[in-house]
DNA sequence: CAACTTAGTTCTTATTTGGAACTTAAGGCA
DNA sequence: TGCCTTAAGTTCCAAATAAGAACTAAGTTG
């Protein structure tokens, strides 16, 4: 299946699916609300290859939840930020954090 | 980078994009609230190969999301459903549905 | 006995991803 | 001037993952 079979699905939940159902694009956004605007800030925090992080970053701007600002004219530089639309989805990361913190702490006794 | 890869994260965000963060696996979870629990049911309410279906299955039993419960002896038959965990996921579908709902409608009427 | 059902598995081919190097357009500095 | 650095990508090939269809197992039904 293409990344927008979900599209036109009826499913609201997998229309957005469609835009943000995969492990980068959301890892993308998470970082987007922790602050992070850059290029070179997405692929160090996120650990995903540049290919990746420009692809996917196409893909939201594209669907404007974020929005490509040039931040320098010379050299031509440029950031990326949270549409409206993108700062609502907030909620969902939410709801993401809280299901992790609650059922899959992380396990650091074990090592040392 | 592989499906847990991101286990061990500081991120309760990332830690639970480990599990869950693939189209498939949160398409899975909704049928389940919707009130699926077969196999076949996965299949083709998602459009997903059986492959698919089969191998995000394992792992949402595995993480103890989803309970394989035997529905029949003779002949064995299996159904998916729902554990505490997984139910306390709904939110994070809400979140889901309630973003799509606002800014993903569907466009019909340039159908027709 | 032949056909059907459910829950998968197997196979081959296509698509995506990973990882590293390369590009472009400056800016710094010796 | 020449060389190194930064930021934001792009390009390349190899490796991993997914698609699509057919096949299997263990019964049940007509």
């Amino acid at each position: 299946m293409k990344w927008t079979d979900l599209d036109d699905n009826w499913c609201p939940v997998a229309r957005t699916l469609s835009l943000v159902g995969d492990r980068w694009t959301l890892l993308i956004l998470r970082d987007c609300f922790l602050g992070m605007s850059r290029f070179d800030q997405f692929v160090t925090s996120t650990g995903a290859t540049r290919h990746l992080i420009s692809d996917r970053l196409k893909r939201l701007v594209e669907a404007d939840i974020l929005e490509k600002k040039a931040y320098s004219e010379r050299p031509k530089r440029y950031e990326y930020v949270l549409t409206e639309k993108g700062h609502e989805f907030a909620p969902a990361l939410l709801a993401f954090r809280d299901w992790g913190k609650k059922h899959l702490p992380v396990r650091r006794a074990t090592q040392a």
